[in-house]
DNA sequence: CTATTATCCGAGCAATCCCTCTGTTTTCGT
DNA sequence: ACGAAAACAGAGGGATTGCTCGGATAATAG
């Protein structure tokens, strides 16, 4: 069973099926990240989008049924683009250093594209992304939960290995999300992904260098 | 010095001077927050929360100046209600039993009112709250440095003082409310606060007991 | 080349929004 | 009781919104 990104809770009112309307949905989407970035989402409305995009108001709803469709398509995209890197995290090395990995990518993600993370993150409205929102989490925590249950023999917390999973995905994604928010400066130093692994490292396995396996 | 509430993003136009103009105001806000639990922010026009509260919309804009204010407004007051609580709990006890009481306030702050906390947390768009979002934990910073510095002898972590009170601050509260977006059941039971606690603890102190303070 | 399908276009509708403005009613100081 | 100040009211302005619809244009198939 390999983890898919869940169905789109908005789907294309028509699929594009020449070369020329795909680049056309293209265009629209990276104008509307475009504005999301520059203007915030208040001011990013469906004519001013295809105004930015060089094309006509008819053509965005010739693909989008609604204006949230185009922010759940850039959403979703954009995502994409950090959840194999996720995945393959965790097959790295010891379990300290798949921890770290992981945490590192998750940091990387808010920090690649500051504006952009952020304005998609809190300034679209939950509405508009419904079913999108937290799924990186969702879909990690089956991984996660296999990860933690092929070392049951090490850890320390006797909770339920998937409440372990789901605690631990919450715990590292909502903290950094936090940090780009309010002090986005503490994503470029290390401090921060140093505590966090040893903190989680600690938390699975009793101390900071992680289980020793012969 | 004696921590305070940042100053309101948004000032009343005017101040309420007789009973029935503050009866008034709190009408407003009342009214607010119950179309905002029940049919979201988008739904939350100013026409709308003064019909519902009984009032002309031109007495909603004797006091307000917008609608965003509202809102910062009703938010204000939502968190003072719980800060007086968070304050005192880290009063309270062993270093353990203060963790527990922090992270139990927390939960029981996300879980009091579910619907009306995530809408606040996440349908009233970032700019209506600005400088607001947040505070509690800015705020409650500087008491929790201070908390670790006093016990730095039994420290764990060689971060600085300062960071360790933030990166604890946004852990437990970003966790506390991510769970309550995405699995609210869980805040009904003791196992995140329990498994909160004891990654806490053992973080500061290298063990789930606290420090043998003699 | 022709027919059919896919794509593109943008004026404008209906709805909604936030907020102002002017006038009336209630409360308070004296 | 009376004038001033505070509070209340709501019609409507001005702007913006998401989106439809009918027709023009380009690409593809036979």
């Amino acid at each position: 069973m390999t983890p898919t990104l869940p169905d789109k809770a908005y789907v294309m009112r028509k699929q594009p099926k020449q070369r020329r309307a795909t680049a056309t949905v293209d265009t629209i989407i990276e104008a509307a990240a475009r504005i999301l970035v520059e203007s915030g989402y208040a001011s990013a409305s469906t004519n001013r989008i295809a105004e930015r995009a060089g094309v006509g108001i008819g053509s965005l709803y010739e693909y989008f049924p609604g204006k949230a469709a185009i922010f759940a398509e850039l959403r979703c995209r954009e995502m994409e683009k950090w959840y194999a890197k996720l995945r393959t995290g965790l097959q790295a090395g010891s379990p300290r250093e798949a921890i770290r990995h992981v945490v590192a990518t998750r940091v990387r993600y808010a920090a690649q594209n500051p504006k952009l993370y952020a304005a998609l993150e809190t300034d679209v409205p939950q509405a508009a992304v419904a079913g999108m929102r937290g799924v990186i989490q969702d879909d990690f925590l089956t991984l996660s939960t296999d990860y933690i249950e092929s070392h049951r023999q090490f850890l320390r917390p006797n909770a339920p290995p998937p409440f372990i999973a789901e605690f631990l995905a919450r715990w590292v994604s909502s903290s950094v999300h936090d940090f780009a928010m309010h002090s986005p400066h503490e994503l470029s130093g290390d401090c921060l992904v140093n505590e966090l692994v040893d903190a989680v490292t600690l938390y699975l396995f009793g101390n900071v260098a992680g289980p020793v396996i012969e």
